[in-house]
RNA sequence: CGGGGCGUAGCGCAGUUUGGCAGCGCGCUUGGUUCGGGACCAAGAGGCCGCGGGUUCAAAUCCCGCCGCUCCGACCA
C-alpha cells in the first residue's frame, strides 16, 4: 500500500499508479474477500457475497423466465466420465483436481472435483431422455467449481468459485443454436441493466472456443485499465457429448436421433468487473441494482442534539427498509468524517448525512458516490427522490462506462497502429482478420492482444485486409489484451 | 511451471548488512471529552519474527528445504 498523502482514501494505492494494487487493496480492505489457507483460494465475505447474493436473485429470475429450471448435480465425477470426450479432456486434463482417497482407503476410480459439469450432466441427461416428448430439457445449477489454475487473483481467477451453470438439450440444431443465441441476450441484457456493465458479443475463435464445443458465444467487457474480461459464455455444444454419453431420443418421424446441447454460465468473476469498471480513486462504486447496501444514513451526532438526530435517522430506516436496501451507522466510536470515507470505499451509492442543521430545515444531506455532488432534500420529498436517485445513479454508472468503453474502443487496419495501441493505450482494437489461426496466433505472440470476439455484424469486405497476412475479403474482429 | 519482489502485533513498516532485551505509527480495549470530510486526552492489551531443519553459548538476523502472497512470462473458456 501506498500513502497517498491529502487524498481522502489513505488504505488504497491510486488506480493510475498501480491497477494490480489498487484492485487488491479494494477487495481485501473493503472486507469483500480473505485469503484462506489454500493455494489461490478465498473467503468471500458478507460484503462480497452480498453482492453475489443479489447477481444470483437477478439472474436466477431471468433464467427461469426464460423456461428454465434449477437442480443439482454432484461434486464429484468419476474420472473416466470426464475422459470420454476428447476435447473436453484434453482442455480441462491440467487443472483438474483429483480425489484418490476416501479416508485411508484408495479408491478403485479417481474422482475429479468438477471444473464444470458437462460430463456427469449428461450422463444423467442420457437416463432421463428417450422421447422427443423429454425435450427441450432446460436446467440451470448453481455451484462452485474448481479448476487448478497456475496463477490466480482475487474474483477474476480462483482455484474455487461459485457460478451457475445451464445445461440444455434439444431435438434439432436450429434450436440448440436459437437456445445458446438467447441466453447470451439474457447475459448481456443483465450485464447492463443490473451490472451497468457495456458488453460486446460475439463469437468466440476455435482457438478460444470451450473444450468440448462445436460453436463459443461470449460477452466481453473492458476494464477501466484497458484490458478486456470474458464476463460470460454460451456454448452450442452440438452433439459433440450426445454422442459420447449416449443422449439419444426416438423422434416424431420414428427415427432415434442424438440431441443438440447447450451450456452456459456467468461467475462470481462479475464480482471482478464491476470493481474494475466502475471504481475510482476511492474505492469501489456499486451499481445501486446490486450494492448490499444502496443508502447509508450518518447521523451528524452533537453533544446537544444527539438524541433528536438518533431518534430521527433510525425512525427514517424503518420508513424506507422495505423498498430500499438502507443502513443507519449509528455507531458513536467514529467520526462523521470517518464514516464518510469508509462508506465511499466499500462504493454505497447514496449517502445521507442528518445533523441539527437538516433538522431545522426538515430534511437530509444527500451525497451521490457516482458524482460526488452533494445537496439537500426535503423529507416530504425523500419516498419519490430515493429510488429516482437510485435509478439515476445506475443509468450514470452504465452511461460513464459505455463512454470508457466508446473512447477506448478503436479501428484500425495498420499493423504497425495497431501495435502502439495495444502497448500504449489498450482498450478494444476493431481490426480485420482473415480468419486463419495462424494470424490469430501470430498477433497474439507479437502484441499478447487476443481476438476477444467476432461481432454478430461483422462482414467480410473486399478492401478488408488481414492486419497479419494482408488477405483481402477479411471479417472485423475485437482485439484485446485480457485477463 | 520459469524469472523478480515480499512474508516481523489486525494494517503499514523499521530492525536482518555486522547474531546479543522484538520496536514504531495506525488500529484495538477501558474511561472521559468530541462529532457537517479519516477528532483528542489518559491508561492498557496484543508476537511460534510464514513453516521445518541446521550452524551457534545465543538466530527475526547466518545456511538448507518448503509454503504463501505478488509482479512479469508460460498456461488457461
Amino acid at each position: 500500500m501506498v500513502t497517498n498523502g491529502k487524498d481522502f482514501v489513505k488504505e488504497v494505492t491510486p488506480r493510475d499508479e498501480d491497477f494490480s494494487q489498487w484492485y487488491l487493496d479494494l477487495v481485501l480492505k473493503t472486507e469483500m474477500m480473505d485469503y484462506a489457507p489454500v493455494r489461490g483460494c478465498m473467503a468471500i465475505r458478507p460484503y462480497g457475497y452480498a453482492i453475489w447474493e443479489n447477481i444470483q436473485q437477478l439472474l436466477d429470475k431471468r433464467i427461469k423466465a426464460t423456461g428454465h429450471k434449477n437442480a443439482y448435480f454432484p461434486l464429484f465425477i468419476p474420472e473416466s466420465l470426464l475422459q470420454k470426450e476428447a476435447d473436453h479432456v484434453e482442455g480441462f486434463a491440467p487443472e483438474v483436481a483429483l480425489v484418490t482417497h476416501g479416508g485411508d482407503e484408495k479408491l478403485t476410480e479417481r474422482l475429479v472435483v468438477r471444473p464444470t459439469s458437462e460430463a456427469i450432466i449428461c450422463s444423467m441427461y442420457a437416463r432421463w431422455i428417450q422421447s422427443y416428448r423429454d425435450l427441450p430439457l432446460l436446467i440451470n445449477q448453481w455451484c462452485n467449481v474448481v479448476r487448478w489454475e497456475k496463477s490466480t487473483r482475487p474474483f477474476l481467477r480462483t482455484s474455487e468459485f461459485l457460478w451457475q451453470e445451464g445445461h440444455t438439450v434439444h431435438s434439432t440444431e436450429e434450436e440448440a443454436e436459437e437456445e445458446a443465441l438467447k441466453m447470451l441476450g439474457v447475459y448481456k441484457e443483465f450485464a447492463e441493466t443490473e451490472l451497468a456493465i457495456p458488453v460486446i458479443s460475439g463469437l468466440k475463435t476455435e482457438s478460444e472456443k470451450f473444450a468440448g464445443a462445436l460453436r463459443t458465444y461470449t460477452i466481453e467487457a473492458l476494464m477501466a485499465d484497458g484490458r478486456a474480461l470474458q464476463a460470460g459464455t454460451s456454448h452450442n455444444l452440438g452433439q459433440h457429448f450426445s454422442r459420447v454419453f449416449d443422449i439419444q431420443f426416438l423422434d416424431k418421424d420414428k427415427q432415434l436421433k442424438y440431441a443438440w446441447q447447450t451450456s452456459w454460465g456467468v461467475s462470481s468473476r462479475l464480482i471482478g468487473a464491476i470493481i474494475m469498471v466502475h471504481g475510482d480513486d476511492r474505492g469501489l462504486k456499486l451499481p445501486p441494482r446490486v450494492a448490499p447496501v444502496q443508502v447509508v444514513v450518518v447521523p451528524i451526532i452533537t453533544k446537544k442534539q444527539r438524541k433528536e438526530v438518533l431518534e430521527r435517522v433510525r425512525e427514517f430506516a424503518d420508513e424506507f427498509s422495505g423498498e430500499i436496501r438502507i443502513e443507519v451507522d449509528d455507531r458513536e466510536e467514529y467520526s462523521a468524517g470517518w464514516k464518510f470515507n469508509e462508506w465511499e470505499m466499500k462504493g454505497v451509492p447514496l449517502r445521507l448525512e442528518v445533523g441539527p442543521r437538516d433538522l431545522s430545515q426538515g430534511g437530509v444531506t444527500a451525497v451521490r458516490r457516482d458524482t460526488g455532488e452533494k445537496f439537500f432534500i426535503n423529507e416530504k420529498e425523500l419516498p419519490k427522490r430515493l429510488p429516482a436517485l437510485l435509478d439515476d445513479i445506475q443509468s450514470n454508472l452504465f452511461k460513464q462506462a459505455l463512454e470508457f468503453r466508446e473512447k477506448n474502443t478503436y479501428s484500425v487496419d495498420d499493423y504497425e497502429k495497431f501495435k502502439d495501441i495495444v502497448q500504449e493505450k489498450r482498450g478494444f482494437i476493431l481490426s480485420p482478420w482473415c480468419g486463419d489461426p495462424g494470424c490469430e496466433e501470430g498477433i497474439k505472440n507479437d502484441t499478447k492482444a487476443t481476438i476477444r470476439c467476432i461481432p454478430f455484424a461483422a462482414e467480410p469486405s473486399e478492401d478488408a485486409l488481414c492486419l497479419f497476412c494482408g488477405q483481402k475479403n477479411s471479417k472485423p474482429v475485437y482485439f484485446a489484451r485480457a485477463y
